[in-house]
DNA sequence: GGGTCGCGAGAGAGCGCTCTCTCATCCTGG
DNA sequence: CCAGGATGAGAGAGCGCTCTCTCGCGACCC
């Protein structure tokens, strides 16, 4: 297959020419080298202009065996990766530490079989030096494996299924943040308390659901539980089936903040007070949580503090020659095998 | 800068030397070459399989000077990306298509200048063949030019601000559907007609406004203009903004679903109905559009198909060798230097 | 004043591929 | 039975870089 037509682009050779200079120099020039004589890099530097160089990523790449490209792939639904809050802060959190180590981070969102296969053919070819998994399914267990086996550096967000498997991850406490929830609308005298899980297949599902079951022990109500997939829609639509159950419930603790606010809208609609009537308690702390009506008692997570985490403990493996500062407020060290940021709960109106 | 020290991923050497048959041979097999006796190939297969190589996309690239591969900038806050729909369906057919061509899409997001920076080096670097340029703000005029100079194909999503430019683009119809809703709200005999616009510093909130400004001609008022920047957020503020100055309007053309969302909050909050006391016509006929209270009237446009229309157009320009099947619905050639897709009214309950 | 040192520039190999050219082998027809 | 094609495999150059090694030249010391 022959190249398409269109003109070459200036290469090291051309400003080389130009310049008046051998290859190896402009390499010297464009890579800050400081042996260059000042007179000569001046030149140099011309000449890249004139022509509007730009070095070749593939032909460094091929011989630096790296090309300081970061992989972010979320193995999710465009929808709920759009809808989320939560892929924005992480999406922000990696962007910003990956640019901090002169990086850069490329976004997938394979929504089918055949576009995850494709994604993992690119970054199993060497494009990336290494990968960010996030919005992990159990059906997607195998990925991080392959990767990892195939020798790409890998690290995950969230607790992964499979975690004998030796991939570092960086997780939030779900289980406190559950038991935190759980401690609050007891605290505040509640007993019909239901609660909106997470999807199933993920762990920050079952992990939330885990820590409020544990807390409430004796007093946890397995009939009030509804199960919701984080957004919401989903949430509304357990509410609604959750108050149909039981219309005397006093208190919902929905798994993401997303399903809370749907949670409330039925509740009003419904004729229903919050936190009068029904106190709701959600998890993430988004950012409408503090504006909602009423605004939002909710479990705080620092997601953006994940995406630099992430972004740390896969440099801490791919590039151990650069130091970094340190970056504040990580429970452990970045050469750690995994990190559980703390949570919070944050007291607002609705619960 | 020395290279880490992971072990080396095996190469096309490798395999050769395991399978006992030369460089070029595997290279063929891998490529899928008629002219190899199937015995080899078999052979080649298995050692293929066995050493699990992956050709480095960096070599091809070298020697290809391709690496099917595109890019979609959004040149856009974090938060508006993630929480608009609209982001989520051209990204949707943008991967669709790149998909069937067998390209990969790899998203951008840069939210400071200096990540703009550095995701413009990354693509003028050769590591993509072209790139997509979604919700340009006036004061990204000169992307889509230096990335042009520089020989990087280019196909820009929306009417760009300087056409003269000759840098091909698929845009909405926007006057036409500003047209459209102004024409309905007219038509169901509402006269105080407000409108909250898009962000000005994008031509998709110039051109609505210019639309539903040239429809209503005498009818336009001025005094009932309100400005958002298409989230719902900003679409409840401006409707605040216009009910105090102006109480009794008695219809709203939003320039997105979102505001209309935003705006369909406050005039509930104030104890107004819709439609019975004012109508509000959207735009863009998001998914939440037909499940909102009131289902909403708006202006249908073909986000999924943009996205895929500007892949085409990149495509007819990258690889004029590439034979796709015709794309259903596209007013015009992939190989035209623009492309406007229709937009409809969809008559829903709010108007 | 000659030898040595260090600085700065160039030569050249090689990263992992693709692709053209060459060549060996086997089959076919006269 | 041998010339002339097919057919299919290998050799080798080269894509645009980086980096080591080499080398020229001026400064410095004894």
């Amino acid at each position: 297959m022959p190249a398409s037509a269109r003109p070459r682009r200036p290469s090291l050779e051309d400003v080389a020419a130009r310049a008046g200079v051998s290859r190896a120099t402009v390499s010297r020039v464009v890579n800050g080298a400081t042996t260059v004589d000042s007179t000569i890099a001046a030149r140099v530097d011309r000449a890249v202009h004139e022509l509007g160089y730009q070095p070749n990523l593939s032909a460094r790449a091929l011989v630096n065996r790296r090309t300081d490209t970061l992989a972010l792939i979320a193995s999710e639904s465009d929808t709920r990766v759009f809808g989320d809050p939560f892929f924005s802060r992480i999406v922000q959190g990696a962007t910003l530490e990956a640019g901090a180590a002169g990086m850069q981070l490329v976004l997938f969102m394979p929504q089918e079989r055949t576009e995850l296969e494709r994604a993992e053919r690119y970054v199993r070819s060497g494009a990336v030096d290494g990968a960010l998994l996030i919005s992990q399914h159990e059906a997607d267990v195998r990925l991080p494996e392959t990767l990892s086996r195939a020798g790409v550096p890998v690290v995950i967000g969230g607790r992964p299924f499979n975690e004998d498997l030796d991939v570092p991850f960086v997780d939030n406490d779900n289980v406190t943040g559950g038991r935190l929830a759980a401690r609050r609308l007891v605290a505040i005298g509640r007993r019909r308390i239901g609660t909106i899980t997470g999807s199933k297949d993920m762990t920050a599902g079952i992990d939330r659901l885990a820590g409020f079951r544990a807390e409430l022990g004796e007093a946890f109500r397995p009939d009030l539980v509804e199960q919701g997939e984080f957004t919401q829609d989903s949430g509304l639509a357990a509410a609604q089936r959750l108050l149909e159950r039981a219309p005397d419930v006093d208190a919902i603790f929905a798994a993401s903040d997303l399903m809370a606010l749907g949670a409330i809208q039925v509740l009003h609609r419904t004729g229903r007070r919050v936190p009068e009537d029904v106190a709701v308690v959600g998890f993430d702390d988004i950012q409408v949580a503090a504006s909602a009506a009423p605004p939002l008692t909710t479990i705080r997570q620092q997601t953006a503090l994940q995406g630099r985490a992430m972004v740390r403990l896969l440099l801490a493996r791919t590039r151990p020659d650069l130091e970094l500062p340190p970056l504040p407020g990580l429970p452990g060290p970045a050469t750690a095998s995994h990190l559980v940021l703390p949570v919070e709960l944050v007291e607002r109106a609705s619960a």
